[in-house]
DNA sequence: TAAAAAAGTTAGTTTTGTCTAACTTATTGA
DNA sequence: TCAATAAGTTAGACAAAACTAACTTTTTTA
């Protein structure tokens, strides 16, 4: 159904992956994820062809530009809304998986908001 | 995807409109939603089967106390964090349209939270 | 009251993102 | 080095929620 959600989703979880383990394959999304192999496999395939990643020849997987923009955004907005639920009293764990659940959905005007909100009150 | 969202969607909608005009058919919530009438019929049959309304012989749809509990919850939080929002800066249009996003996705913690921290800087 | 309009239903289709099973290809280690 | 394991792919299926087209039923109105 939210198919930008989706490709959000899969973007941001490579570049984590990247950044904790230096390269990433697409085992190492489908165990993050906990999608099986075959879905990982169909949806790397269609996520390079829309030009958001290259997958080398050895099977690593690289963000494009485009991909890159798109998963520091969604880095950033996950970090931020984790930080003001938790300056509201939310337990960190919560904070992060709600975060990760609204990030998506927030408009850039809220986003902004939020970010300005949290800077202040801090 | 998201079975619980859509259903939450469909009850919140139906109890708003039930609100504002009395009473409430199929065609209201086509019109409301923007979805096709065939749409409509089929997930408000699903909907009737799954015990979450009653559709009466004229045509009127009413929520049993299953529905109505889930339609009063959402429209709690979708006030709320709309509240909150706009309390961030954020204006009413995009307020409340960010909180229907976001409002099945919360855990009830965060939303505690939320309710709690806007009623201390209210 | 009968024709037109509105409302509702049914059948069949589509898209998205999952899955399993069976297969191939690549890597590892005895 | 070659057998076992791991990784990746392909084919086919499925669920959810939407659609259109064609139909029936109900309501309105001239």
């Amino acid at each position: 159904m939210k198919k930008r959600e989706t490709v959000e989703n899969y973007l941001e979880t490579i570049y984590m992956l990247i950044e904790k383990k230096g390269n990433v394959r697409a085992i190492d999304v489908s165990n993050e994820l906990n999608y099986s192999k075959a879905t990982i496999s169909i949806m790397l395939k269609k996520y390079m062809n829309e030009g958001y990643l290259i997958i080398e020849k050895n099977g690593n997987i690289v963000l494009t530009e485009k991909g890159d923009q798109i998963a520091i955004n969604m880095l950033e907005r996950h970090n931020t809304i984790a930080k003001m639920l938790m300056a509201m009293g939310v337990s960190e764990k919560t904070a992060y998986e709600d975060a990760c659940k609204v990030e998506h959905d927030l408009s850039d005007e809220t986003f902004n908001c939020i970010k300005e909100f949290y800077s202040k009150i801090k």
